[in-house]
DNA sequence: GCATAAATTTCCACATTATGACAAATTGAC
DNA sequence: GTCAATTTGTCATAATGTGGAAATTTATGC
């Protein structure tokens, strides 16, 4: 399933097909991906797919291992990500709050942002005590409608869009126990209620989440910024004072 | 000047195109880079240079400030960035080898990768004592022969590759004290006798560094591993002695 | 070790795709 | 209000990218 919309080419069906690949790769697994994968997933032809994995491989925006013959992401991506992170963007504006969160209240932050169907942790600080997380570290992913974090964005966009969504993602939901689009559309509706997610150990025994919704144009979220703790360290009330603790922070660097 | 080989389009214009406008918005200060800018350093025509940014920012590898009407890199190169660090790879092959050294030593140890012409950091260790070094932090750049990391790769490159490099750089070169081409070849000539790169306080009064080049096939350096100390902590021979334990490491990792 | 299959890489005639000149509309700055 | 820069649009042109097929390399089975 690509994970990038394929159409909708204003004029360069190359990089359209370029990012498909490099989408393909991110995603792929630790061996990296093969050739095959690649023209199998993108349902682009053999030539045309190695061809572009070529130049992407001669720019070093991605790299290819000759003995396994495969290709995962190379060093000019990391850079190009060290920059993106360290230079202007939302990473740095959120960096010096969720440092401050941390120390405040010794807690897992992060910061998610929307991502075609997924949603991606972009940065986050760990709490005094581990506690897993759905998205593991930074870079990784779920499917838009799984957790707090996600929920937070996915309640916030248009009607359409949200359903467009959670049809699409409808059969990853079914790897989480008792997790469907019927369900997820519930979990929307309670949040916008609520003004913000939660979830108190429904899909990690014991681990609770409360995330707030980021706007970037007035209505539609597209970011979110949320805690993981333990079920344990909830008392009546505490998911509200950590709700309301973030969207103070959110406010202040919004407005400037 | 454009950081990307222009011409050698192996059928893919578009892609070399939009990595040239990428390089030169990563490249880009804290202001990010604006389209006219982009049009002048790029020499491509207007139009197509919006054309292509508009993709890259709809594909969100690219972000655009409204207000500013600036181009920055985008939420997808963060993220891509951050799996690159984390998956298969350099980064990951040296992740262990850094923080052993670091534990060891105490000492700033940085693991440097080509681009182009540049000598770019992908990843280090802080030592206890802060010390100043050339690149900055993780995605830093400095010119090839600029300091040992670069020095160490430069200096085990084809001749004609190194002076086509240098001369390219030479101006690069004058911002630093007594560095120039001639100084550069001198520092090559005496680390491929020596085996590895040195500076004692050349580039930066007191600081010192050592660093020693991975070859990736056979004879030719794609990457180094180096120390950045201060002089005042050196001792006769202890370079040497820095410089062999690089080695070692360099050594367990090209055989797994 | 050899035969066979599979995957990768290269080649090339063709037409789809991207190009760039031009112009108009839009926006922001001074 | 004027100006410069950005954005959107159109369109004829050909250069660019395409994909079928063949050649090559590598993997698999026997």
């Amino acid at each position: 399933m690509p994970q990038v919309k394929q159409s909708t080419s204003g004029g360069a069906q190359l990089l359209d097909r370029a990012v498909i690949l490099l989408d393909l790769v991110a995603n792929g697994g630790v061996n990296g991906v093969t050739l095959k994968d690649l023209t199998a997933n993108s349902g682009l032809n053999t030539a045309t797919c190695h061809r572009i994995l070529n130049t992407l491989v001669g720019h070093k925006l991605l790299a290819r291992d000759d003995k396994k013959r495969s290709y995962r992401l190379g060093a000019r991506m990391a850079i190009y990500g060290a920059r993106a992170a360290r230079g202007p963007g939302i990473i740095s504006s959120y960096d010096a709050a969720l440092t401050r969160i941390r120390r405040k209240t010794g807690d897992t932050i992060h910061l998610m942002v929307r991502l075609n169907h997924d949603s991606v942790c972009l940065d986050r600080r760990d709490g005094e005590c581990v506690v897993p997380t759905l998205t593991g570290s930074i870079g990784g992913a779920v499917a838009l409608g799984v957790g707090p974090g996600s929920i937070a964005m996915l309640a916030y966009l248009d009607e359409d869009e949200q359903e467009f969504i959670i049809r699409a993602n409808a059969e990853r939901y079914a790897s989480y126990r008792d997790l469907n689009p019927d369900k997820v559309r519930k979990l929307i509706a309670s949040t916008r209620e609520r003004g913000y997610a939660i979830d108190v150990g429904e899909l990690i025994p014991g681990i609770a989440g409360v995330s707030v919704p980021i706007f970037t144009d007035g209505t539609k979220a597209s970011a979110s910024l949320g805690f993981t703790l333990l079920c344990a360290k909830l008392t009546p009330g505490s998911l509200h004072q950590y709700a309301l603790m973030l969207k103070e922070e959110i406010a202040m660097i919004s407005d400037s």
